[in-house]
RNA sequence: GGUCUCGUAGCUCAACUGGAUAGAGCAGCUGCCUUCUAAGCAGCAGGUUUCAGGUUCGAGUCCUGACGGGAUCACCA
């Protein structure tokens, strides 16, 4: 039991002997003092003093003076409005420290929760290389199931890696027609920047079709039937470019066959898909080396996207869903706060809630979990919200426990990322140009020059991906963000850096003491505010952890993680540990060592790594 | 237009289920390296929490309504 469980247990116990009132732990709202007061933890009386018509002086008194009358755990109390403020012992403070300590490794830890959940995350495209708004949703979603994991629950990383479609094929029809047969490793090129060069030289093939296209004879028809009132034929053609495509395109054409041809195994269609593909992974492999992440399962779409019909049919019989008189299949969420929702075409194909629907079937028969959570951008907001409805209404078993860890888009200072304006930022570049940053600010500060080169470079790679990381996922994951580039790879302030020099200036003073914890800590009673600070943070900890896993919120853990390292280099500057006296000595060096602990697993639950020096 | 969502210092972000005088960082200014790593610390300055009502002992937080940004309203994914 913890110090804020302890008072909670004295006031309920206070309520109930002395005013006959019976209120439960968790009625008792215990804050952190405020420092403008005298005092370490607050009881909140307010909500008390109109249940028992007592006035706050008087109900305080009461509960303060049995507190501090009922054992050595408090030694004084004042009272300021309605809000009794407690002090605690330095007795009990090396109590709360001892145990700190020895549980500071598996402090808020839960060993095994019962519950198995698929955390999908990443899922990209494979026509392009990955981007700034992937890195995003990359990190939300390692972090997240690392916080499950840490909470007890047992966690498989998924994708759904969108493989197939059109989009995959123009990148194919380019090379087909551009590319000279040539390979990634010809090009010296990383395999899905290769790849994604050929999407974007197929959008040069057709602007160029179509601006040949826009002189003829027909073009200048189709302007004049189709343009709007003095619309101009620059501002048409803009405009019609996707309906152009679909109608009288020849490249357009001629990808559309190459679709058919996938979907119907076409050997040598496939055979370049598989390739290309190929390709694509072996960089997608790298991107995720380089930030540290892995998956335990993959899901392709081009195996799950015919998945699907044959539960839209079954549940079609059992009267669930719908039939159309064209032959198309609904479900009807109108009860439930939402539209009707197709989930089969009138020519039967099916739409992404038929593969979603799928999809969910084919993971519960691999791996029986009994929740999941998709790490999905905002604009997909009602989509998810359809699809666990629809879950929900067929009964699977794992659909009360579904969550779309929704994320807001992230912007450049410019303003939004456009592809096609060149300004999406690239993750590969990113990643290298925070770890030369890094580089560079450790060689001016010249403090790793006794560090071999091996050893130096990987400080460098987790100092500037530990500012990258935190930029990031300090910010609400539901709150729209800016990204600026600038910022991202400051290591002064609220940063990554500046917690990993936390951690890097304990570990320092730790070598440099020999003797190790030898001494007691009993003798030590005159407590400095730098000190409380430090243990009210540590003793928040598991709650923080349970709030993060709760919420699906790593920012959560990003500001505590600050929070922890603010008041401890504060802390270091205040207070001399390695020459103070023995009892001081030994209960800061537990204090920090605790510290230490909690700011790792703290930083390794966001995916940041800490360097021992920097 | 319907629905969802966000709006806090010049900028980027906090504020646990409603709790005391709304906090950090960056940028600006002033100090602190013969003392355990200055990627640090201390200080100054910066606010009508978009606005208007309401609920209550108490509202940045909850409710209603405006205003502003964004998303979404396909037999697309």
């Amino acid at each position: 039991m913890n110090i804020i469980e302890l008072i909670q247990e004295q006031v309920v116990d206070c309520l109930s002997s002395q005013f006959d009132h019976k209120a439960k732990n968790a009625d008792i709202l215990v804050n952190v003092t405020s420092k403008t007061f005298e005092g370490d933890y607050t009881v909140v009386l307010f909500p008390f003093v109109k249940a028992l018509r007592q006035n706050p002086q008087t109900l305080g008194d009461a509960i303060g003076k049995t507190l501090v009358e009922g054992g050595d755990t408090f030694t004084g109390y004042n009272i300021i409005k309605g809000f009794l403020n407690l002090e605690i012992s330095a007795s009990a403070w090396r109590k709360e420290l001892a145990n700190l300590f020895e549980n500071k490794d598996t402090l808020g830890k839960i060993e095994n929760a019962g519950v198995k959940t698929l955390v999908e995350f990443s899922s990209p495209n494979t026509n392009k290389p990955l981007h700034l708004g992937h890195i995003r949703n990359i990190l939300l979603g390692w972090s997240c199931s690392q916080i499950l994991k840490e909470v007890g629950q047992e966690v498989i990383n998924t994708q759904i890696v969108n493989d197939r479609g059109i989009a995959v094929c123009k990148s194919m029809m380019a090379w087909k027609k551009t590319g000279n047969g040539q390979t990634p490793e010809q090009a010296g090129k990383k395999g899905d920047h290769f790849v994604g060069d050929f999407y974007v030289a197929y959008d040069q093939l057709l602007k160029a079709e179509y601006a040949e296209w826009q002189t003829t004879i027909k073009a200048e028809e189709v302007y004049n039937t189709h343009k709007k009132d003095d619309q101009t034929k620059e501002d048409f053609f803009k405009s019609y470019k996707n309906r152009y495509f679909n109608s009288y395109s020849s490249l357009g054409e001629e990808t559309k066959e190459m679709l058919l041809k996938w979907e119907d195994n076409d050997p040598e269609t496939k055979n370049l898909w598989k390739t290309m593909n190929g390709w694509v992974y072996d960089g997608f492999e790298e991107t995720y080396k380089s930030l540290k992440v892995t998956f335990d399962q993959l899901y392709y779409e081009s195996d799950t996207y015919l998945l699907g019909k044959d539960i839209i049919e079954q549940q079609l019989a059992a009267g669930k869903f719908y039939k159309e008189d064209d032959g198309s299949i609904w479900v009807d969420l109108t009860d439930r706060g939402l539209d009707k929702k197709i989930l089969l075409r009138s020519d039967g194909t099916s739409v992404y809630m038929t593969q979603d629907i799928g999809t969910a079937k084919q993971r519960y028969d691999d791996h029986g979990m009994n929740s999941m959570v998709y790490v999905v951008g905002n604009e997909q907001d009602y989509h998810f919200k359809a699809l666990f409805e629809t879950l929900k209404l067929i009964e699977e078993p794992y659909s009360d426990a579904l969550f779309h860890l929704s994320y807001g888009m992230v912007d450049l200072p410019t303003g939004k990322m456009k592809s096609r304006e060149g300004t999406v930022v690239d993750a590969d570049d990113l990643v290298a140009e925070v770890i030369s940053e890094a580089r560079s600010s450790a060689q001016e500060n010249g403090n790793l020059e006794s560090v071999d080169e091996v050893e130096r470079e990987d400080i460098y790679s987790k100092i500037g991906l530990g500012a990258l990381k935190y930029f990031i996922i300090k910010v609400h994951p539901k709150k729209r963000m800016t990204f600026d580039p600038k910022q991202s790879v400051d290591m002064q302030g609220q940063t990554g850096p500046y917690i990993q020099n936390a951690y890097v200036r304990i570990k320092s003073i730790l070598r440099k003491n020999e003797d190790a914890l030898a001494a007691n800590m009993d003798a030590y009673d005159k407590i400095e505010n730098a000190e409380k600070a430090l243990l009210i943070d540590l003793l928040q900890f598991p709650s923080t952890l349970q709030e993060a896993a709760k919420q699906f919120d790593p920012s959560a853990i990003a500001n505590y993680s600050f929070n922890l390292a603010k008041d401890f280099h504060r802390f270091y500057h205040e207070v001399r540990i390695l020459n103070a006296s023995d009892e001081a000595k030994a209960f800061r060096l537990t204090l920090i060592e605790t510290v230490a602990t909690i700011l790792e697993r703290s930083m390794r639950l966001l995916g940041i790594e800490m360097p021992s020096r920097m």
